[in-house]
DNA sequence: CAATACATGGCAACCCGTTGCCGCGGTGGC
DNA sequence: GCCACCGCGGCAACGGGTTGCCATGTATTG
């Protein structure tokens, strides 16, 4: 069994370090946090002192006086949603280059969660990323009002935000379905509470005005693979041949739900998902995504928070907007000039009544 | 741009409420930390007017005199890795249970990123759980001996371990792919470095011997998808019937490679993964894996080192083995009985002289 | 050469709780 | 009626750095 008390000496401060040195602990102490503010010869010496004695600045102690824990909190609505792996790396990294440590708050969809986290995590941290939070504008302005605060994927006045370029992305899918034939989108909804879920939709709404493309909006569905599957029966029972799923996750589940009802991606209808998670690129057939740039999400974000702890104003005028792009692949196809291949019910089903409506 | 300085009073302390409930500091302090040591009417009084001032205690000021700051690092190889997000999930409730905040490094698979990380954070947190460290067993030794550490994934003299029954988990799957008809299984390595790896690689070994099945190595490669599909080429060249990949990503890696040259999963080749990711469900076909309890790997080795944070041993002796079971989905069938199908270099390769000398 | 400026280091207060120890008043035992 | 004990609260010493201010001693300037 291990035993976690230093055997007699505990553990080595600056007054060890001072004694040894034949200096005072003030002067060790801004040794290391002033150097300039000391000789360098005495700073040299005083750095080899605490070298030899193995000392090592207790982050607590100086945080009590500075109020400086070099710590932030990156708060992320569900850890095992595959988006937010890049985003932490990316903040992660951010954080690591500035001297920061990250501490992950993984609020698992809970408001109530997230704001208790945030809560005990806030004192302890001098700033903090918020990842999609499931939290009211209110309750992030209260915090924002004592902490610096980043918010990301999400515009929220008053409050530093980074957030992608959706209505881009948007629009770069609709042409795309446009440019394959189709005259007609469903976007399939997520979470009403998610602010990107409303900008995607009224970003397809402004694209489809533009582009003569007609569109309609199904749901809202839990934005995981379970939520496109359920999806997918609503799609089966009012047929769309081009579809726009307001993530990833949900465009898996609808392809996979569509399948196994006997309609095929991209053969009869063409799937657009939102993210380009990992498991994009490994499903069959392989899924045309906008790709957010989500390393680029968690790093910008977190280096805005730093500048903003070390004083930087925050800019809070009008949300950083971060480029995506259209990535195609197997999921979206030319609109099925034959409707008479045999798939009746499906094919049928689109244009009133009939006999067959409900096949398998 | 929000101002996130208090106005006039600054941060509340025990003293402005003792001040205003008229007691001294310290009974503030106990009133919060030891409510038994004190009167509970004043207590609750203290209470109340701590409450009007808004009073928090700082964790921070708490941390450096009892030297317990409630918070745990997490240390994971490869936040990238989907393997961890349950992981991490496990560990963070089990944390948030015991009112304990998480810290989580990031190693991006670098030993050296790993212990400058862990360095850093030591003298903050109470704990650490490394979860597939890249440290050597001499540098994780070096840190247990200054804070209560588990390790999981990795069995460790002398230091608390939380692995799972992997060699259980392999002997299923051989005993699988026996039961279909295999009498030799290529095992795919992972890095050399891993310490399931090995087991892995030995405890297949074991089975073999006892099942009479034959059993070779490939590899090291990388443990992802890539990595996979290099695995494939090999496989390729020195085929095989059955393949037991080192984890899920390279599995689906190698049934990629294997596709793309013309090979038939399961048809031609059965292949099984280990952890039971996400992705293993979504994929096509469907991957036979040996399921981690994942989520309960990261909540037993957490809720064990709060156990010894609080003071118990930490039991040493030997490491906690948690169950594994083997999910049967598509990426396995029966051996090919009829080699004499239009896949003369891959049904013939194998058997050297006679087209049929390995038939069941 | 006097006067001012600067470089350097020490003193002591401070950050905000925690805790060992003591004292005071009240209660119960004998 | 005396003493031991208990409940409760205060005093003061931490814990480990940080920092404003002052005291030197030396360098610069006029």
């Amino acid at each position: 069994m291990p035993d976690h008390t230093r055997p007699p000496g505990k553990r080595v401060t600056i007054y060890d370090v001072a004694v040894e040195a034949d200096v005072s602990p003030s002067t060790v102490s801004r040794a290391f946090s002033r150097p300039s503010r000391v000789n360098s010869e005495t700073a040299e010496r005083i750095r080899r002192v605490a070298e030899r004695l193995g000392y090592r600045t207790n982050p607590l102690a100086r945080a009590l006086t500075t109020s400086r824990t070099q710590m932030i909190a990156l708060v992320i609505a569900d850890i095992t949603n595959p988006v937010y792996a890049e985003i932490v790396r990316g903040a992660q990294e951010a954080a690591t280059d500035g001297e920061y440590t990250t501490v992950l708050i993984d609020a698992q969809e809970s408001d109530r969660l997230e704001r208790a986290a945030v809560e005990r995590a806030m004192s302890t941290v001098d700033g903090i990323v918020l990842a999609s939070s499931r939290m009211s504008d209110s309750a992030i302005r209260m915090v924002a009002k004592q902490r610096p605060v980043v918010v990301l994927n999400r515009a929220l006045a008053d409050v530093p935000c980074v957030v992608t370029d959706d209505p881009r992305g948007v629009r770069r899918a609709a042409e795309h379905l446009g440019e394959l034939g189709h005259d007609h989108i469903t976007y399939v909804a997520g979470p009403q509470a998610s602010w990107p879920n409303g900008i995607r939709w009224r970003s397809l709404l402004e694209a489809g005005m533009e582009l003569e493309i007609k569109v309609r909006q199904i749901g809202p569905f839990s934005p995981t693979m379970a939520g496109g599957e359920r999806a997918a029966q609503e799609l089966y029972a009012r047929p769309a041949t081009a579809v726009l799923a307001f993530n990833d996750q949900m465009a898996i589940g609808i392809i996979r739900g569509l399948s196994r009802m006997g309609v095929n991606v991209p053969g009869d209808v063409s799937v657009v998902g939102f993210d380009n998670i990992l498991a994009a690129d490994i499903v069959t057939p392989g899924l045309t995504t906008v790709a957010a740039p989500l390393y680029a999400e968690g790093s910008a974000a977190t280096r805005h928070l730093l500048t903003m702890i070390e004083g930087a104003p925050g800019h809070t005028g009008r949300p950083m907007v971060l480029p995506v792009r259209l990535v195609v692949r197997d999921s979206t196809a030319a609109r099925n000039p034959s409707p008479g291949r045999a798939r009746p019910s499906w094919a049928r089903q689109r244009s009133g009544p009939g006999p067959a409506a409900h096949l398998p």
